[in-house]
Formats: C-alpha cells, sequence, structure tokens
DNA sequence: CTGAAAGCGCTTACAG
DNA sequence: CTGAAAGCGCTTACAG
C-alpha cells in the first residue's frame, strides 16, 4: 500500500485537512507546520494519488497528444517506409511536446489515429475522458473532425495545421513559405519551375499553391499547368509526381519545388534511377526540413518549419487555456526559415 | 458534469450496485436488467470515471513508454538531426505499442528520458504514480537504472534492449543479426569487411562484435583491428568513423558493415563527398531497416529488426505480466531478416 | 492556524 | 438476482 494523508497525518500529529493545505502551499498553514508536515511526506516517499485528486476537483490532469495518419494499411509500420505517411515528422513535433509537459503537473497520452477512410475514429483518451486536452498534430483533418473532438474538451490545439475559428492553432504561413522557396529558385536563375503541391485534403495545399504563383507572378513568369502537380505525402508520390512531369514535358523543368521534404526525397530516387543528376541537371526544394532533408546526397534545401517553436507555442496555449478556459482561440503564427543546403544550383553565375 | 451510475441508476429504477456490476458484466445481474442498464448508460452517454475506478480497485489504468534519448543537447530537436540520437526508430517501435494498447482498457503515456549524462532521471510518469508499467524502448540502459525503475513498478518491458534477469524483455539475438550481415559480405565475395559497432555504453555492441568476430572465423578471414570500431549512433559517427577508416589504410575495406542504419547513412555523405561509390567502389550494409535506409540513394541493405513484432511482442508480455503479476520474467527473441536492397556489389560474379 | 465532516464516482463484500 | 453500506485518497467549505 502507498502511504497516504492519513499516514502523514498519524506521523505528523495533525489532521489529514492540514495535510493537504500544507502539501498544496496553501497560506492558511503555520510555516512552521508546513515545513514538519513536509519532511514527514518526504521521509515517507509520499505520492499524490492522481485519481483520488481528479475525482475530487472535477478536473483531468493528463491531456492528450494525437498524431494524424494517413496512407497506411492498418496500424502496419513495415509495409514500406517510401509508400505510407512519413511519421517522422509527427514525432519531432510530438517530441517537444512531451518535454514541455513532463514539467507540468500533466501526464501526456498519446496516440496515432488513421483518418481520411470514411468514419473519423476518435482518440480512446478521449472518448474513455482521460484527458483535459488534445494536441492535434498535422493538417489533414476537416473542420467537422475538430467539431467531433470539441464534443468532449473545448481545449483543442491544432499544431501545424490551418487557422481555425473553432480551437487554438499554431502554425506557419504556408504561403509564405512556398513564396520563399520558390523565390529561392528564381534568385537563382531558374525560370522553368515544377511545383509538386501536397495532397488535395491537406488544408496547407490552396496556401502553398497560393505562394507558387505569387513568387511566379512577380517575377513576370509564366506558370505551366503541366508542371504543377498534387501528390500525396509519401516518397512514393514525389517519385511520380517528377516521373510524371519528366516523361510528359518536352523539356523538363530546371527546378521542382516539393511541398514536402518526403516528397522530394522520394523523387532524388527517380533521378537518380535515371542518370539526372540533383542539382547539377535539376534543381530541388523542400519543405519541413525533416532528417530526411539532413541525410540524402546531396543534401536537402528546404524551409525549416520551426518545429521546435511550434511545439512549444502549442503547449503555452493548452496551458493559459487550461487557465482561464474562457479566453478566446488564438492562432499563433511561428516563422520559417530557408536552410540552403545542397539541392540547388545557381543558374547566375554560370 | 459528466453522467454517473448514480444518474443511471435513477434512470433506470435500480440501484447504484446493480449498475455497476451490469456495466461490468457480472453474471450476477439478470440479462435482462442489465440490457435495460446498458441500453440507459449509452443513451446518457455514460462514460465511466477512470481516476474513481483506479482509486477503488487500487490499479492503474494507464501505462507508460519511456524513449531513452542520448547524445543530445536537451530537449532541442533542432540541432542538426545528423549529429544527435536518431529518434524515428523510437517512434517506430513506439507506435506498435500506441495501436495495439489503445485496443485495451488502459491509456499510454509516453515520455523522453535524457540518459547517460550523470545521474539517471526518471519519467514523472512513474514517480507520479501514474502508470501500472512501462515499455523501456532503447539499448541504452544499465541494470541499475532498471533497478531504480523497478522501485516504482514490477512491470517493466524493455523492447529492443538485451536479456535481463529483472524484467520482461524482448529483443534480437544481436550476434546471429550480424553474422548474417557479415556473412551475406562475404557471400558477395567480400574479403576484407570492416565493422562499425555501436556505442561501447549499449548493451548489444558485445554480442554485434562476436556475431561479426564469428562471421569472419567461419570464412577463414583474418581480422584487422584497424577496421573494427566503435562509434555513437548518430550519422555524424558513422560519417567519421569511415573517414577514419578510409584515410588511414593503405588498402580500403571492400565493405563495410554498420551496427546501425544511421552510422550507415552517415558514412554514405562522406562517401558521396569524396567521390567513392556505394556500391561500386564500397559495399555496405546497415542494421535496423529504419526509413533512412529506403529512403537513401542507392537503397541500403540491412537486417530487418522486425519491430512491428518487437512491439507487439512486448505488449503481450505487458498485458500478461498485468493479469498475472507473479509470473517469472520472460525473454522474447524476435527473428530478423535480410533485407536485400542497393548497397552491396556481388564480386564473385565479377 | 487547525480539525471534523462531507463528498467526488466508483467497487466490493455482505445481507436479504 | 438486487440493494444498502462502507470506503478508496483526496479537497473544500465550515466551525472553532
Amino acid at each position: 500500500m502507498a502511504v497516504t494523508i492519513k499516514d502523514i497525518a498519524r506521523e505528523a500529529g495533525v489532521s489529514k485537512s492540514t495535510v493537504s493545505a500544507a502539501m498544496n502551499d496553501s497560506p492558511k498553514v503555520k510555516n512552521e507546520t508546513k515545513e514538519r508536515i513536509k519532511k514527514v511526506a518526504e521521509r515517507l516517499g509520499y505520492v499524490p494519488h492522481i485519481g483520488a485528486r481528479e475525482l475530487i476537483t472535477n478536473k483531468k490532469l493528463n491531456l492528450g497528444i494525437m498524431n494524424l495518419i494517413t496512407y497506411q494499411a492498418d496500424g502496419d509500420i513495415k509495409n514500406s517506409y517510401f509508400n505510407q505517411a512519413y511519421e517522422p515528422t509527427y514525432y519531432d513535433m510530438a517530441s517537444v511536446i512531451m518535454t514541455e509537459i513532463s514539467k507540468t503537473k500533466y501526464g501526456l497520452l498519446i496516440e496515432r489515429i488513421q483518418i481520411g477512410q470514411g468514419e473519423l475514429s476518435l482518440p480512446s483518451f478521449l472518448t474513455s475522458g482521460r484527458v483535459a486536452g488534445v494536441f492535434v498534430v498535422g493538417t489533414m483533418h476537416t473542420r467537422d473532425y475538430i467539431m467531433r473532438l470539441k464534443e468532449y474538451t473545448d481545449n483543442v490545439v491544432v499544431v501545424g495545421g490551418n487557422k481555425s475559428d473553432i480551437c487554438d492553432c499554431v502554425r506557419n504561413d504556408y504561403t509564405q513559405a512556398i513564396y520563399t522557396a520558390v523565390r529561392y529558385l528564381i534568385d537563382n536563375g531558374h525560370k522553368s519551375i515544377a511545383f509538386v503541391n501536397g495532397d488535395t485534403l491537406s488544408q496547407a495545399s490552396d496556401d502553398k499553391l497560393l505562394g507558387y504563383k505569387l513568387a511566379m507572378a512577380d517575377a513576370n513568369l509564366p506558370i505551366d499547368s503541366n508542371l504543377v502537380v498534387n501528390a500525396r505525402f509519401t516518397g512514393r508520390a514525389g517519385y511520380d509526381a517528377v516521373r510524371k512531369i519528366f516523361e510528359s514535358s518536352k523539356k523538363a523543368p530546371t527546378a521542382v519545388c516539393f511541398s514536402a521534404d518526403v516528397m522530394a526525397v522520394g523523387a532524388m530516387r527517380y533521378f537518380y534511377e535515371n542518370g539526372i543528376r540533383v542539382p547539377d541537371d535539376v534543381s530541388i526544394i523542400g519543405f519541413e526540413d525533416t532528417c530526411l532533408a539532413e541525410f540524402s546526397n546531396p543534401q536537402l534545401t528546404t524551409i525549416d518549419r520551426n518545429k521546435r517553436r511550434l511545439g512549444l507555442e502549442a503547449c503555452r496555449l493548452m496551458l493559459s487555456k487550461l487557465e482561464n478556459p474562457k479566453r478566446g482561440f488564438q492562432d499563433i503564427v511561428v516563422p520559417f526559415s530557408l536552410v540552403i543546403r545542397g539541392s540547388v544550383k545557381d543558374l547566375t553565375s554560370k
């Protein structure tokens, strides 16, 4: 049996109420008594019972994080990383949140949720009433889905998605980000630039396309609709996208902007297999800055979303909402940055 | 306010005891009453209060998973993926566990723990008494550390570590695995084979070294001690290891076996930068089968640890221990398999 | 400043 | 087969 406030009360010669007040640093308890009680608690190895506390305060002391998984055969992590959604991105985001939340009084539950296949399943930590709030990671959800979550809790923070009027959001300015990427290609002398956009179901795809169009327009470059395609967030999709572009175009583009690193690195396989050299024959740029970008050869030039900051802000928002449930929803836009590595060739100095 | 058994009792015209028994499918309740009660519960949207249940049963209804992180500056996920421990491996393992545990009555808490820097920190879900058991992912821990964990719970399952007499273990036969990898190189005609082993602190390094030695001995191949090095589990370490080997050897080895994919792919950067072609000039083989292996060019031949099976067995062990706390500790060895891709050249057909 | 009492939502003997 | 009572470990008014 674990030690309880009753044990401490007996040992310290005070009542349970006093122990409780002392452990919660209530100003009602004399400092001397408080210290004596705390010392006893320490000695006895007292750990408050979370369940009892949740019961009496009518507040949950856990938070949940849900990774929205798509394109994957039923929980099977084998089945080729190349063909499925690239999950390490979720982990990067989640890992910051884990570290931050572990410093608070909350525990952090985690669940992977498969969505996009008919009915939307909900995380069981939500439906079983375990959590005081949830972090939703990823862009592949709809407003309706968030509404479903909100039947269980009002404390929803979407990390790396889009602006929403029904929950807190932490995200990047996707239009500006892709604009910056394409602009960088243009500044390096590229004129024929393909754009491999993300999934049509992703909330960010429209913003990204706008960024591409704006950058091209600002440089007075015409847009060839054959060079703009949508693809899923997998290596395979990136591979297929560039194959289609390079096999069908009379004159291949000199550069390709991808709306996710995973597609860019997938495309590198196509280039490698076909003797098309990066960056000598084609320049490419990604978006996200995953480990894939740093481990590829050449290393991928990309846009760093600042996942650490994204996670930090998400925690801040969650904690503030928990403190002050009535405050309005917030939308935090985190700055991104261009990471120049080795996949873009400068055509101007040539 | 959430609906409680009291509400259901009133609505169904029975006592709280009966509601409780009915919801727990006790045989003591007549089927007819049971169904009536369940229907009411359903209609009212009843969700049992986990905390209350934990309190009265004196059992925790959450489990914890801890990812043992090494080589990393204080929770900072930026700071170069190339230079730090490769975490997606943890995520792969954890992801299977998430999926499995979400099907049970347990919730799953997650935490990243930095170890190997002086004092061993414990996950707060353990010290705060939230969990009924913990999954420990990774090889970078000591027996002492497991003992520390066991001060809090007897239900510890180490996933992907080594055999232990004080907890359940799910792992691979590292000696056999590396033997198989090296043997594959030998079968492809390689005679001068370097071995980049893992961190000296990893529990598996000794086993792996043995596998290398056995394979070489079985083929009557001499071991050049200059070709056997230890390295940390980072891309940078793999890079540095092969640089050292290739810069110092008079005759470079024709093949290198790495005890982790992350090091192999890190080494590919060195080869790429120095115009050493894989597999034409040097053959390499990894261990683990991470996404890095599939996304590299050429794709990395490696050993698949069968992470899915590893995670599945870990869950099975945890659940069985929870059911039957007195059973002895088990040691499950999961079969691995060789995944042949494009990083090994066949010298025999030449 | 300290203590006695009530009660959160559940389960578990025990009585009928 | 069903119900009344006790109690898990805590916090929160309230009384002194």
